[in-house]
DNA sequence: AGCACGCCGACT
DNA sequence: GTCGGCGTGCTC
């Protein structure tokens, strides 16, 4: 660059427009000091101070020299990356997600960066070094602090917060501020940190062939450097570097001797930064060949990719969809392409996570909660880089920085977790993908056995592509399935406990032949509810409108919606009766009932409560597999994406409790559960068998489960969504307004949705009284937005986004919280 | 989301 | 007086 060029570009004042990761209704504008000015680009972070005293790791969305009218922009205090870390296509994504989803820019940006890329600032209070102010007359606390600064140099709030006693402590600090004996240091906190690893190397000098001759000769008298030089050559022949723990426990030498020829300079250590991922068996290649039916299935997705950007797999549980998903992503990575794999949560803990891992070897990385902040960011960078060539995550990979993206699999679509339910941005990450796909000109599958309404709609109405594999890959036979009626076998006095004798008898079987079994019954605890016999009174929770849950292993009364639990009761405190009765029944109910049954069987319980430990899941899941239990009884989550091959029974104690579920989607709901869970049983050279206890044993999609009858179910439920106006049919926005104050609520619950009606007519439902009414206690109301295909959608939110907009400027109705969740499936 | 500021009530 | 609690408004 030419001095004239770089006056020019220095003389330019630049304005940023960033993105602060907070919950804000807009951006905010910074301005650019002269040095800066060519560090700055779209997609880079900056270090910004917002507020008083707090710094964020802002995001630059755009550069303007328009200086901004009304107020003086501060200036940014520095540029954080060298390259854009977002690119343009996701901050296009990102402005998508915040228009669809009705959301902040901010709260995107949250989500979709790991909280490694955010940085995080602390305020500091340091002592100025010349302190000529002995004269100042100081009280007792600002004496305190004075000497506590001069013997630790400087100190964070919390810290002055714990050496005072006291939390406000800006006060104090401010008189110190004014005085000058003290000023505020704000320290930025790189949270990613490279992983160094020590590695040995030759010294340059011994690379050549005749010094290293040399150097034999002159350890010939010492034995111990010389067999650490053979064994360094050794290695050094079959791998590139060598990390020098490797080198001293193969070579057998103390770290003296290493030293003394370090000393010797004859190795060199480098510290390199090293993947914390684990390492990949790279030459595993895993060699198969598509059956018939597979590869009939991939040159239809094919044949569709040629009309279609979507195409809805449609595959019975064990017709072998991964192997189909692996040949499409070999084809999309032939020609440099990214692939993005999504997967339910809870199914990344799995098999099939490590299939497709060994068939690719390194190109793939994993992105998912469990991982931490440092080991997120790695797959960040190697995404943006190219590296990793597919991604295998949960809902949130849809964030990930990725160049040249050319097919999404989007496996068990159906699955809700797909969902995010809380925070906003509430997005639903299987229609996000479509959308991130179309962005990248790229092409997307949906797999499921069980398609939801919405995908197996689109692909009929020749939206999506349609590909079925109807029949069980190596010829798996489908289990056997069995009813049984509940209120019967009660009249019969065939029940023990929760268990059909039938069930006990399988049960018995099973583990006589050293098989296993699962058991699911859907609602975690001991008991429901626990309810007084003689007044009624049942135990509540202080800060939500729901009953507590009976928990025996920690024998305390929990609220599943805050986590709040009390001590459980055996005297009823409105009445003083000691008649205390438990209604309904959970997991660890069954557990202790089967294990009176079968004392000697080893039972082991999956659900939110048992696996809230860090590894608790993943030791419940191996301990099973290695077959060191032999019952498992859980919640929803053995029915997701587990695959246990010595599994031939399992036991469905109440199905009645899913189908009740008061939603629209209960039906569909039940019917993906119980096929999933009875897709579990049975191996390959042996048949499965599935027991399902109802009290309603002739409902509809029981029949419909243990027929295989997707497409009944499908055309019962669609013509329901008609007849009621619900999705596919419709879209639905929900209008969540939430207050303290119960009376103020309901007034301005009911006037939000006035003024919305006024605007949208009767497409507007409510102010109604969600099921759960309090949570964390704040009331809340919810109003449905309920449009027709032939509304614009795009109308209707922006008239929302007005409508809100107006009410929080509303003094009388602050302090009231609205949420909107678009598409709340 | 923080965080300061201002007002109020409670206690040294 | 001083401190803690809470409601309110602002952050470029």
């Amino acid at each position: 660059m030419s001095s004239g060029q770089l006056e020019f570009a220095e003389r330019e004042t630049l304005f940023i427009e960033v993105i602060l990761p907070l919950s804000l209704a807009k951006n905010y504008i910074y301005r650019v000091p002269f040095e800066l000015n060519d560090q700055v680009a779209i997609g880079k972070r900056v270090v910004v101070q917002f507020g008083k005293s707090k710094i964020y790791t802002a995001l630059i969305k755009s550069i303007s020299q328009q200086a901004p009218e009304i107020y003086q922009a501060k200036y940014i205090i520095d540029v954080v990356d060298e390259h854009p870390v977002i690119t343009a296509s996701q901050l296009e994504f990102w402005d998508w997600m915040t228009s669809y989803y009705l959301c902040n820019e901010g709260e995107v940006m949250s989500a979709a960066l790991p909280a490694g890329l955010k940085l995080a600032s602390e305020t500091i209070i340091v002592l100025k070094e010349e302190f000529p102010q002995d004269g100042e007359v100081l009280n007792l606390k600002q004496e305190t602090l004075i000497n506590a600064l001069k013997v630790h140099g400087r100190l964070t709030i919390d810290q002055v917060s714990a050496l005072l006693g006291q939390k406000t402590v800006y006060p104090i600090i401010n008189t110190l501020l004014d005085k000058e004996m003290v000023y505020i240091a704000e320290e930025v906190i790189e949270k990613y940190k490279p992983l160094l690893k020590s590695f040995v190397t030759l010294h340059s000098f011994y690379q050549e062939e005749e010094n290293l001759k040399e150097l034999f000769a002159v350890l010939e008298r010492v034995p111990k450097q010389l067999n650490l030089l053979l064994t360094y050559l050794k290695l050094s022949r079959q791998q590139s570097a060598i990390p020098k723990a490797q080198l001293l426990e193969e070579s057998g030498s103390g770290p003296s001797t290493l030293k003394t020829l370090m000393d010797k300079e004859v190795f060199v250590i480098e510290k390199k930064p090293v993947s914390r991922l684990k390492d990949q068996d790279e030459d595993f290649v895993l060699n198969f060949e598509l059956s018939e039916n597979q590869q009939l299935a991939l040159t239809q997705i094919e044949t569709e990719f040629e009309k279609k950007d979507v195409v809805l797999l449609h595959g019975v549980t064990a017709s072998g969809k991964t192997q189909v998903y692996i040949r499409l992503i070999e084809k999309a990575i032939e020609n440099g392409g990214q692939v993005l794999f999504l997967l339910p949560e809870i199914a990344l803990t799995t098999q099939i996570v490590e299939r497709i891992q060994r068939y690719f070897g390194d190109a793939i990385g994993v992105y998912h909660s469990k991982f931490n902040n440092n080991e997120r960011v790695e797959i960040w960078n190697k995404v943006l880089n190219g590296k990793y060539r597919i991604v295998l995550g949960a809902r949130s990979a849809v964030f990930l920085p990725f160049q040249n993206l050319k097919l999404i699999v989007i496996d068990e679509e159906h699955e809700s977790s797909y969902k995010q339910q809380e925070p906003a941005p509430r997005y639903q990450a299987r229609d996000a993908a479509v959308y991130l796909a179309w962005l990248h000109k790229a092409k997307v599958v949906l797999g499921s056995a069980t398609p939801s309404i919405e995908s197996y709609f689109n692909a009929l109405h020749q939206k999506y592509g349609l590909v079925t594999m109807s029949e069980r890959f190596g010829g798996v036979a489908l289990p056997i399935q069995e009813v049984i009626s509940i209120s019967e076998e009660t009249k019969k006095k065939k029940m023990i406990s929760y268990f059909s004798t039938k069930l006990i008898e399988e049960i018995e079987e099973t583990l006589k032949l050293k098989e296993q079994v699962i058991l699911f019954q859907n609602r975690r605890g001991y008991a429901t509810i626990l309810i007084c016999a003689t007044c009624g009174y049942a135990p509540k929770c202080v800060s939500c409108d729901v009953s507590l849950t009976y928990h025996k292993t920690s024998g305390k009364l929990h609220c599943h919606y805050c986590g709040y639990h009390q001590n459980s009761i055996n005297v009823c405190p409105a009445c003083g009766s000691v008649h205390i009765e438990q209604k309904g029944f959970g997991t660890e109910r069954v557990e202790e009932e089967l294990t009176l049954i079968f004392p000697e069987a080893k039972i082991a319980r999956l659900d939110v409560d048992s696996t809230r430990t860090k590894n608790g899941l993943q030791q419940i899941i191996s301990d099973f597999q290695e077959k060191k239990t032999d019952i498992l009884i859980g919640t929803q989550m053995v029915a997701k994406g587990l695959d246990f091959d010595n599994v031939t029974l399992i036991g469905v104690i109440n199905a009645d409790t899913l189908l009740n579920y008061p939603d629209f989607r209960a039906f569909e709901r039940s019917y993906q559960l119980l096929a999933q869970v009875a897709g579990r049983a049975g191996r390959r050279d042996k048949q499965g068998k599935v027991i399902i206890q109802a009290y309603d044993d002739k409902h509809r999609i029981i029949t419909q489960v243990i027929d295989n009858k997707y497409q009944e179910m499908y055309t019962d439920e669609i013509r329901e969504r008609r007849e009621f106006q619900y999705p596919p049919f419709t879209r639905v926005i929900f209008v969540n307004i939430k207050h303290k104050d119960m009376n103020l609520l309901n007034v301005a619950a009911q006037k939000f949705a006035n003024v919305l009606k006024g605007h949208l007519g009767s497409r507007v439902l409510g102010p109604e009284q969600p099921m759960v009414g309090r949570i964390r206690n704040y009331y809340i109301k919810q109003i449905i937005i309920k449009t027709d295909k032939n509304t614009a959608i795009t109308k209707v939110k922006s008239i929302l986004k007005d409508v809100i907009l107006q009410f929080q400027a509303e003094k009388e109705y602050r302090g009231a919280i609205v949420q909107v969740d678009v598409d709340p499936y």
